[in-house]
DNA sequence: CGGAGTTAGTTGACCTATAAACTATTAACA
DNA sequence: TGTTAATAGTTTATAGGTCAACTAACTCCG
């Protein structure tokens, strides 16, 4: 049995574990790979990951949404929000508007400028997929979604 | 105000643009989830995700090590290693020794205190491994790990 | 020797994430 | 009606990650 390839990628001494273990340490690694990526594609736009996440949520919606229904379909947390959304209106990105029928409420509403800076990202970014994960075949693609399904399984009933 | 117009023009709410597409975001949302579960057991020990990974390679290979030297094994840059030290040193888990060959190399050495804590981490991490992913069988998380090695592949030979 | 470049590590500025405590508004109900 | 509970969102403190710029120490080479 030959050595694992991530072992050596992380200069392991020791062999993992368990396979348990193995697979962790390669969601993480293979996430953390992907994100530095798209973190830079989305620096040239003057966006973080975040940040645009919330754009896209807003953009897919197609109307404002409260805070904490944005905050809902992120992992970011309330209080993680409220700053997020403070830079993206800095930056012009979105409108807060205060909703007349119940006060405690904010609506955030994606701009014209946001909008566009989401559609000029569109392009880069479906080829940038294409450059990070072209090399996988099409039933390798779908088994890869099945499988990482299969381990979220159980942790998206009791989290999210 | 913003036009709503706009807004219900750019409004699509299609699946995903593509199988890559997914792929990358299903990677993000497990190891999110994961993430959570794991930071939580750390917490309890008074470590982080990441302090955690620092003293994981100090034991690994059982000898002080240079900062930079940690900082090429983990994904973490450079200067976040300095504070992440800085903590793990100010809450005894390990200790700075200058290098007297190299008087720019800082060496840093597990303390018994941190060796104690990883060691008394060791058997609720195995369990937390085994509850998250005990429902794969063995080929599946053997598949899964051959999958994610090859998304991997060409990113970790550019990467520097 | 001595200046140029290299390497090890730190600092500072900014963004994100977490938990806990807080303000303001609305709902519940006795 | 008035007190209390719940909800929406912000603030604060601490931790982490990123980049750019910096200091200190070492190496190369003329």
């Amino acid at each position: 049995m030959t050595t694992p390839k991530l072992q050596h990628e992380i200069k392991k001494k020791r062999p993992f574990e368990s396979q348990e273990e193995e697979v962790v340490l390669s969601i993480v690694r293979t996430n953390d790979q992907l994100q530095i990526r798209f973190a830079r594609l989305f620096r040239e736009y003057g966006l973080t990951p975040s940040q645009y996440n919330i754009l896209r949520i807003l953009r897919g919606e197609g109307i404002p949404l409260p805070i904490l229904e944005i905050a809902s379909r992120t992992v970011a947390v309330v209080p993680g929000i409220t700053g997020l959304i403070d830079r993206l209106e800095h930056a012009g990105f979105v409108n807060r508007l205060r909703c007349d029928k119940d006060r405690r409420v904010i609506y955030v509403a994606l701009t014209d400028q946001g909008a566009k800076t989401l559609a000029a990202l569109d392009a880069p970014l479906v080829a940038l997929h294409h450059q990070l994960l072209g090399h996988l075949s099409r039933p390798e693609l779908k088994e890869l979604i099945r499988l990482l399904e299969k381990v979220r399984q159980p942790l998206s009933a009791r989290e999210e």
